[in-house]
DNA sequence: GCCGTTTTCGGCCCGACTGTTTTCAGTCG
């Protein structure tokens, strides 16, 4: 059993309680449910050592529950809440629109005990004329239900920034507004979106709606108002769309990026201050003057806070550290000066080094890794050791012909064979200037013999980056079991780095294992593992999950020169 | 059920939009 598995468990307990329409306990357990579920440590290791208490939101009550579950996979006291209330009533709260009020009313007046029965009762008339239920609230739970099963997963980061940015892009263009943002987890960078949120400031915000909802882009409208709208795209993606008056932008700006957790805290900073925090501004709860709105920064300044950038608002220790004075100067892109993995035609790559080359120049890099796959990867075309040889060759040519412009490092993504052997002899991998190896093969192994394998490789001596460390390919392909902890100090020992595959369904090392990484001291190396020139673009989400993993350029090996790196990587051949 | 730079008890963020209401509850983010 792993923390989502228990996290879900706990979301259980909540649901199964604000159907019983018991307060504030519901609250509760989504809070300990989010945090256990957001930890880097497997949960069973946190209970053996009785360290449950130390979670945020997790008290002797839940702390209790979570340990008899993970010791007996039982737990009665979910059990006896589950016979306590009809177990079809928590599909119902997926509905849009539909809370634990309004499922309670459904349940108590009209018998509906699951989905089926709602839709059956929806298309039949029977909810109108009930005291709350009209025409079109009958309307709207049958389009809910409708959405919910059309509705698809979340969307990855990758996917969604390029969606919202084009909005935002249209709404700069044609509907001329003064300041405009995306907002959300989208702003924060988390790796999937579930919607897109975007905040305009503008002195004329009922203008900014009809353009909005009125444009080409927008399939159905679901909400619209004077300052706020919901709409949805093609392919069931929704739109949040929030206008303010500019004097409120920083305040709004805030508000709407979240995380819905940062904002309670800062909001309680507030209200201990004797400050009330809203979407327009900060003001004094007493005589209601304004004493910060206008920017993010003069928001958290008046907090007594240093600025938080986006990706740390996960209220996951930022705001002590802010208060602290002790936040990191998280990584900036333009720190970037170069990437370590990508794939050319000589395997499953699209484009020769050459334009992968052009392309890095193009973006002011000092060096790439060309690291197409090894041999036992045969389906992706991997190379023998005597094509390597002619690839090191091409390599140099490719170098000198751009005139020193860009250091480009001939390299290996090396398999990571199951004994832990690398998958090519060592005087080659000796000849090479960059080694990255990873496991491309039996994903399934127990987790003490993946740890192993993967820690004999680290400590081979002839690897300098760990690929993609837990394989996962996010919401497709679990991680496969490995205690990060383990290769974490195996890596700081060997002085080897973990790569952040910024791939953009892999985001691996993801945010918390990045944090890992650094409280070991141990590097991370970004990597695109690009296999066309156009995907060298998701550097960038790389660059976000290191932010939210709370990087520092220090941390981060792309940051180094073209020259440093290549001394680097020197270095450490034996 | 959790939590504490006024608290170990008594609070628990704040506002927009909708539908069905003659003034507001429920939901959502």
């Amino acid at each position: 059993m792993d923390n989502r598995d228990v996290a879900q468990l706990l979301n259980e307990i909540a649901d199964l309680l604000d159907l019983q329409g018991v307060a504030f306990k519901p609250v509760a357990y989504r809070r300990a449910a989010r945090n256990i579920e957001d930890m880097d440590q497997p949960v069973a290791d946190v209970v053996a050592k009785g360290a449950l208490r130390d979670i945020p939101g997790v008290g002797d009550a839940i702390a209790k529950k979570v340990e008899e579950y993970v010791q007996t996979g039982k737990l009665p006291y979910l059990e006896k809440l589950r016979s306590e209330v009809p177990l079809g009533l928590i599909e119902l709260l997926k509905v849009p629109d539909i809370g634990p009020k309004t499922a309670i009313v459904l349940n108590r007046d009209l018998g509906i005990t699951n989905l089926q029965e709602l839709r059956e009762a929806a298309e039949n008339h029977r909810l109108r004329g009930h005291k709350g239920f009209g025409e079109k609230t009958e309307e709207k739970i049958l389009q809910g239900i409708n959405m919910l099963q059309a509705k698809g997963e979340r969307m990855l980061l990758g996917d969604a920034l390029p969606i919202a940015e084009g909005i935002v892009e249209y709404l700069r263009a044609n509907a001329s507004v003064e300041k405009i943002s995306i907002g959300g987890s989208l702003r924060r960078g988390k790796e999937t979106i579930g919607d897109i949120d975007i905040l305009v400031g503008d002195n004329n915000p009922a203008r900014v709606m009809d353009s909005f909802t009125g444009h080409p882009f927008v399939q159905t409208v679901l909400m619209k108002g004077p300052t706020k709208s919901s709409v949805l795209l093609q392919k069931g993606i929704q739109v949040d769309i929030r206008a303010v008056e500019t004097g409120s932008w920083g305040a709004a700006l805030q508000y709407f990026t979240g995380s819905k957790e940062h904002n309670v805290a800062t909001r309680k900073i507030g209200v201990d201050m004797g400050l009330k925090l809203n979407e327009y501004g900060l003001f004094e709860r007493d005589s209601g003057r304004k004493v910060a709105g206008a920017t993010e920064e003069e928001v958290y300044r008046a907090l007594g806070l240093t600025y938080i950038e986006p990706e740390l608002r996960e209220d996951g220790g930022e705001i002590e550290a802010a208060r602290e004075g002790r936040l990191p100067r998280i990584l900036e892109h333009s720190s970037i000066r170069g990437d370590f993995h990508m794939h050319t035609d000589w395997s499953d790559g699209g484009n020769r080094i050459e334009d992968m080359a052009a392309r890095a120049v193009s973006k002011n890099y000092e060096f790439i890794g060309i690291t197409d796959h090894s041999q036992s990867l045969k389906i992706a075309g991997g190379l023998t050791p005597d094509r390597l040889r002619k690839q090191i060759d091409a390599v140099r040519k490719a170098e000198d012909a751009l005139g020193g412009r860009i250091r480009l490092l001939s390299g290996t993504e090396a398999d990571i064979k199951a004994d832990g052997s690398l998958d090519f002899p060592r005087p080659l991998l000796k000849d090479l200037d960059l080694v990255i190896a990873s496991v491309h093969s039996r994903f399934k192994m127990p987790k003490d013999e993946m740890t192993k394998r993967v820690v004999a490789a680290i400590e081979s001596g002839y690897m300098d980056i760990l690929g993609h460390p837990t394989g996962r390919l996010i919401g497709r392909r679990n991680p496969y079991e490995i205690d990060m902890e383990k290769v974490l100090d195996a890596a700081a020992e060997s002085r080897v780095a973990m790569e952040l595959n910024s791939w953009k369904d892999r985001l691996d090392l993801a945010d918390g294992h990045c944090r890992m990484a650094k409280a070991a001291r141990v590097k991370v190396a970004i990597g695109t593992d690009a296999h066309h020139v156009d995907e060298l673009d998701f550097m960038r989400l790389g660059v976000i999950t290191a932010r939210r993993g709370w990087l520092e350029a220090g941390d981060v090996l792309n940051t180094m020169s073209g020259k440093d790196i290549v001394k680097h990587l020197r270095g450490r051949r034996p």
